[in-house]
DNA sequence: TTCTATGCAAATTCTTTGCATATCT
DNA sequence: AGATATGCAAAGAATTTGCATAGAA
């Protein structure tokens, strides 16, 4: 589940701007989800809170995930189950969420959004839909598994 | 959450195929998939079964779409959460979902599969990785909601 | 007959909630 | 000050598991 960097500004300044308060809990969920270099469910974001402040608490975690989710500030995710059946938050930098998930190595890829204009262009001249948020989720072989396996055939 | 109708033969063939013993606890779980007019959450797969045959057990429908499940002749969906947490299971015709989730009717389409190749051509030749299974869930407004509110506008 | 699936009930795991207190604005 | 968030503990959901029996191959 390892997890490319993606450079992202402001969760806290858009919670503020969303009229939620920032408490020191608040800020680190939201760092957590910022800084974190894969994909975190619930309880890896209370067990890293918690080991920067003891005083977290599991519930606390739980409603600012769901508060930040309602808001549309953070995305849920199950990465297809690929390795287990948790579910993944992630912050949400657009409306658009790629993953390719590798079934060999577990690792996520997330692609540039290159394909997001066609996809959305096709599906409004062809279904009529209008897409405000996308989710693409790959499950496959990553270019590193795929040459791995090549080799060993 | 009404679903367009899709043709699909043969779960319980498949399932036979992969040597699942064929329960009549089994054979109702498996029509029931097949014939949904919606996506069905565990639960509602209980319930129905058990309007059919008062003896079928949470249990059993736990474990039976769980092995379909992992055998992958059953998907997993939380169409974006768009209408609750529940999770959905669904048969997995081929290895690509698509769903339309309408955020204003809750409908939910199943889009033909043409985006498909050029999908899987740019991802395959722009990050190297070779999908098998793909999933891509769009929430936004359908046709038929779209209408609505231009003229409310 | 043999092996797997089922029902049942209990156990787990995950998540939510009510309430008094603490904290942010 | 006033509103909201938190910790805590308990409740609630959702899902899994062990075991004896029933049922499919």
């Amino acid at each position: 589940m390892r997890r490319r960097a993606i450079p992202n500004e402001g969760l806290l300044e858009r919670m503020k701007a969303r009229g939620l308060r920032l408490t020191g809990q608040r800020k680190i969920v939201a760092e957590l989800l910022e800084t974190a270099e894969e994909h975190l469910d619930a309880e890896s974001v209370y067990r890293r809170a918690r080991a920067q402040d003891g005083t977290v608490h599991r519930a606390t975690v739980y409603r600012t995930l769901n508060r930040l989710k309602k808001l549309g500030l953070v995305d849920e995710l199950d990465l297809m189950h690929v390795s287990g059946e948790r579910h993944y938050y992630e912050i949400r930098p657009s409306t658009l969420h790629i993953h390719l998930v590798c079934t060999a190595c577990k690792r996520v890829d997330e692609p540039s959004e290159a394909f997001w204009d066609d996809l959305k262009r096709r599906v409004e001249n062809e279904n009529g839909f209008r897409p405000e948020v996308v989710r693409v989720e790959m499950a496959g072989l990553c270019a590193t598994c795929l040459r791995k396996r090549a080799r060993q055939l």
